[in-house]
DNA sequence: CAAAAACTATACCAAAATAGTATTGTTTAA
DNA sequence: TTAAACAATACTATTTTGGTATAGTTTTTG
């Protein structure tokens, strides 16, 4: 019942991208160190965001990561999600055969989960990276 | 961002209670039967339902488990917390130590999840026990 | 009053998940 | 053609999870 440690990363590289000129390459290192992150780990989360198309990744030298779409579009959700896979809080309501009595239609607890599992989906999909960005400008003044 | 399985044995263990009479004294091991729960790790989940006040146990001959409370006082938030602890979803929401840039008040990021998290929080708070009686009742007409 | 049936407390343990590292390879600009 | 960047895969140490074991306490009842 707790993000991991590489979304809570993921989060804090996708709002340093944010803050950047639209389509602004930076090195994998200058977030690492703006963010203290461990490179080698940012690396392979930029990797997760990269195949959800929320990073773009360019090789060779000069290349480096840029937002792969505008901070609207982008949704804590969206991070969450290319980083740990789809919200479930329960495994029941994935695969019913974690249902310990094998019975996922008649019960009421696997039914009231899956509401709290939607509640909380839209719940994330409600910030986006713009409105992160208004938050930091207000607070820096 | 998942459940374990000690609070869906809980949440199970205490439907069970709660479809028993008012007062109804039941020993673990029936209940672990019933929900096919191993009866050991269901003992020790009892015993944190118990000094939650949620349910209420007897020792000696003729001991067992009832309710600590009626079924509409007790709300799924009340058997997650008392099995896993206080709801967080990231490290930096209780220890500014994990704030990897040491700044949790001007972070959005800090500031929207504890958003998020009151929220979560909230959700689980709506749903008790009497709800999800009733809700089983319907279901087996 | 002792024996058995129940829970209590603490400690232990195996397996899985998490957080991160290492190695080797590929792409691309200069 | 070399060096700077990312890619892919595999490995590893630590922590958490899910569960078990052992020894003890309480209470009823014959």
């Amino acid at each position: 019942m707790i993000l991991n440690q590489a979304t809570d990363y993921a989060f804090r590289a996708v709002l340093y991208l944010s803050l950047l000129q639209p389509g602004e390459i930076v090195e994998a290192k200058v977030i690492a160190e703006n963010q203290h992150i461990p490179l080698r780990f940012l690396l392979k989360i930029l990797r997760s965001l990269a195949k959800a198309g929320i990073v773009k990744s360019y090789q060779g030298v000069g290349g480096g990561y840029a937002l792969g779409k505008i901070p609207a579009d982008i949704t804590l959700k969206d991070v969450l999600e290319a980083v740990e896979g789809s919200i479930r809080i329960n495994k029941c309501l994935i695969d019913p055969d974690y249902c310990n009595k094998q019975a996922t239609e008649h019960c009421p607890v696997h039914h009231v989960l899956a509401s709290i599992q939607q509640t909380i989906s839209q719940e994330f999909d409600k910030y986006n990276f713009e409105q992160l960005k208004e938050y930091m400008k207000q607070n820096l003044k």
